[in-house]
DNA sequence: AGCCCCCAAATTGTCAACAATCGAACGTAA
DNA sequence: TTACGTTCGATTGTTGACAATTTGGGGGCT
């Protein structure tokens, strides 16, 4: 059960929608480099599709936040920016906090079995070595542990806000920075989902958030030790 | 200061600009039922402009969640749903409570200002008799405060999502229900202020939910004293 | 009658050409 | 040299026509 294959599912039947599809993936793992202009020419003539195609697919791209438009100029692939990585932490910790309270309350038995083998997995897979470099879209041990509570709210808008749009910048973001998952992480996605088991969704709540704020911390010491070159060059 | 004017500024430099500002205002209105299909060359020649801009115009649209798109089907206006109210309502208690507290954080004194005479308009206003019917877009006193409140957040994401998708869908839903400003929301109002003016972040939040759940609450039994046919007869 | 297949009309998706706009290079003048 | 205005190339916005798909109805078969 990976992330995308739930959260982005349907096949695509038109040739924007297939465009949009290569494009976003493209854009998350890093085969465009963020703030580059897209040229509607040469990426139309490049997946030998026509421009009116492509235009719709960049439409589609805008409104998931990975590129920006400004009419009569054309699109460009968003940027790096640390305050907008910090407010998407901050919208981050509210609407999941709230999808950790809606997971208690209504993730089947099912689900909640389903949401402690996944930890159980983690667990052993932090034990064993784990190969750098594997920043693939699936298997990232966080992301899944937040989409699959997230889709256990049950809260059809809620899960889309998360999983479709915002997630969307949460890998752009961890593609380039380090996979965050640390073992102080696993710890807190335990203390969440023994609140969940116990269906106390206040605690749920409370834990989730502390969890993403402490993402949030760690995200940001790291980037403090990073030098101006690896963070925000990107040209043209 | 209206709410329009600033959440969706810029005037349209290009036509499909213009159709999108046009058709949102048009569903917010009220002049498109709700769940009625979209005839492509039939809104084409009615507004005097190409296909392909009106499809443009329309994809705008899907992103804001005013109309949803099928594959060589088409795309319609949404249609009233109870359950997707109350999800939006979850939704918005999470982020708002969010804003709240950080509206207490980051608001300048200017802000606060502003935010109190706001109140102290609204005040006035519900001691004289307001003529009923007057539902444009402007002029919302509930609308109005909680918009101030989420700009103060200085998060401009955070801003976005609330002002321009989510309160696009609220606005849908108000017109078609009642408008659910009652004395006992100007209550809640005034003590979000205050928490606001003491700068008390946990105490604004706390109370910004509470306004929240309470407005779910008020609606929910508003909508179980309509008959069938005051909901949900959007045929077509 | 009920069901299935097929066909036609309408609608949506796609494309390539045209018009409008922007950015940069060049030249000129102070 | 610097600043400004102009012109040209390239890019984006817009349009109308063509291709692919869905929808609705009519006719025939069981």
């Amino acid at each position: 059960m990976a992330f995308r294959s739930v959260c982005q599912s349907q096949e695509p039947v038109t040739i924007a929608d297939r465009m949009f599809q290569d494009l976003r993936r493209s854009i998350l793992e890093g085969g465009m480099p963020a703030g580059k202009k897209i040229s509607e020419p040469e990426l139309a003539a490049a997946y030998g599709v026509s421009r009116g195609s492509l235009r719709e697919a960049i439409g589609k791209l805008e409104n998931c936040n990975l590129v920006t438009r400004r009419p009569n100029i054309g699109a460009r692939i968003i940027s790096f920016s640390i305050d907008q990585l910090m407010e998407i932490y901050q919208i981050r910790e509210a609407m999941e906090g709230m999808a950790a309270r809606l997971a208690a309350q209504n993730m089947t038995e099912q689900e909640v079995h389903n949401l402690q083998e996944l930890l159980e997995r983690h667990r052993n897979a932090t034990t064993t070595p784990e190969q750098p470099g594997n920043n693939s879209l699936k298997h990232d041990p966080d992301l899944d542990f937040h989409f699959c509570v997230i889709q256990g709210s049950q809260n059809e808008r809620l899960i889309r806000m998360l999983c479709q749009d915002l997630y969307d910048l949460v890998r752009f973001y961890r593609l380039r920075l380090n996979p965050g998952f640390t073992p102080k992480a696993q710890i807190e996605h335990e203390l969440i989902v023994d609140a969940i088991t116990r269906r106390d969704g206040e605690m749920a709540e409370v834990l989730m958030r502390h969890h993403v704020r402490a993402s949030r911390n760690r995200a940001q010491i790291q980037l403090e030790n990073m030098t101006p070159e690896e963070l925000g060059v990107h040209e043209k």
